[in-house]
DNA sequence: ATAGAAGTTGACGCAGCGTCAAGGTCAAGC
DNA sequence: GCTTGACCTTGACGCTGCGTCAACTTCTAT
């Protein structure tokens, strides 16, 4: 401390930092040292040391220090830059709740004894199976509402929603032990059906959502399987048959 | 697709993500290529599939990638993994929480026509002065209690606090006047005044905000200018006799 | 004079890829 | 047989904000 100007350690305890991250703001020009001696040494004084004190209040707010150097410069009005923040933060939070919601579903289920992801995708068709899925793909709320309306069946809606898969797969069986093409009338019938199913609860069928799952019916085992119990090949014959439809209707 | 085996954008595409990442994956050994052709091009199968797509999935969830390969490796519990991980996202959102209401608190003074920072530190030692700092260093709660401390003051009260500080200064300058110096027990006796006054509202007055303050007395213009109308120089006696009082009895 | 504290400039590391750059491969059409 | 054009490869830098060596020089105190 030689009274008007302080080495690089003496700022940095007073301000609660560390020399490594002056040497850094040096470099990035957000703080200058006031003075460089002959010897290499870094020299601050207490204008430095105030802009030093903001700098690291604006950081805790969570700002960028681009965005640290802007304010302080005067580039940009404060007020502007704390609310674009804000804003930002905002949407950070409700990234991250969501995110925590995902994370308490998937260990609800691995608590109930369900097993993950894989297995529990499966039995018999049970609605849950594209949780994830919609959770990701179109927000919470859409998962909500199809979730809702899941719930509001009776059980004789959700047998007979869940009997309606059950003919479309042994339909789709029966076209192929009959050798018919995926392009074909009649296969695309079916799949038109397939289709009507699936919006039924998703109400938002993308193109990419349809193919998507087509694919996973031959990729997956535990699909394949599951359809070609009506014949080997029938999985194929389905993602084939979706591809086609999309390509043509959606 | 030549049935059961993709290129690396087939994959890429079914699973919605990238060639690159795919490399990337392939790079950490998180996720192989099935088969690597004579030509050095990646060829994936359908469990590679799969497990790109629980790569993905845990992903999404916010997991790292090192963290994903151990639960998919059953090198670690999943349940544990996501609990551990949920921890970890509940702070996160609670440290964002924290940091958009020091944004706001911030703004609202912005807006309301006081200035930032620097003007608004040290009118008549308003208690918000240390705002920022108490709601940093202690978190929101000490300093929502001291706050309340303050606002459950009578205007009395109030005016008696900010008259005994008063007179603290004038008591330092007369010392300092006098020649006193900064360890001798005059002046440390009004100091002990100084650290009382400020235990009163923070009633948390660690050794390092004790002498910060102190140093700030001097490296801020402002302080500085406020404590020196009772003489140039008493600043300075104020910070030495703070450090002294802090290395005795702190 | 010599030790120890403090200072300096590189430069790598981290997380998770995006994004060129520079060049080989392959199916298709002329 | 040659040219496109689409797709593939392996590097390697960039981004954020410093932490953390490494290898040296300088200052301070005994």
């Amino acid at each position: 401390m030689t009274g008007t100007h302080w080495s690089i350690q003496d700022i940095a305890r007073t301000a609660g930092t560390t020399s490594r991250t002056l040497r850094h703001y040096g470099q990035i020009g957000l703080l200058e040292p006031t003075r460089v001696g002959a010897n290499g040494y870094r020299y601050y004084d207490e204008h430095a040391l105030v802009r030093l004190q903001r700098i690291l209040l604006l950081r805790d707010l969570g700002l960028s220090l681009p965005s640290i150097a802007e304010v302080l410069d005067g580039e940009q009005d404060s007020a502007a830059a704390l609310r674009a923040h804000l804003e930002w933060l905002e949407q950070e939070r409700a990234r991250i709740g969501r995110q925590i919601e995902s994370v308490r579903t998937t260990l609800r289920k691995l608590e109930g004894g369900e097993q993950l992801m894989a297995d529990e995708m499966f039995d018999g068709f049970d609605h849950t199976q594209y949780e994830q899925e919609v959770t990701e793909r179109w927000s919470k709320e859409a998962y909500d509402r199809g979730n809702r309306w899941w719930s509001a069946l009776s059980e004789q809606e959700r047998k007979a929603f869940v009997q309606e898969q059950a003919d479309i797969a042994r339909d789709f069986g029966a076209a192929r032990a009959a050798g018919l093409a995926a392009d074909s009338d009649e296969v695309q019938a079916i799949t038109a059906r397939q289709y009507a199913w699936l919006e039924r609860s998703s109400e938002q069928v993308s193109k990419a959502y349809f193919t998507g799952l087509g694919d996973m019916y031959v990729a997956d085992p535990r699909f394949t399987a599951n359809y070609d119990k009506h014949g080997e090949g029938t999985a194929v014959l389905i993602r084939d048959a979706m591809h086609v439809y999309a390509d043509r209707n959606l």
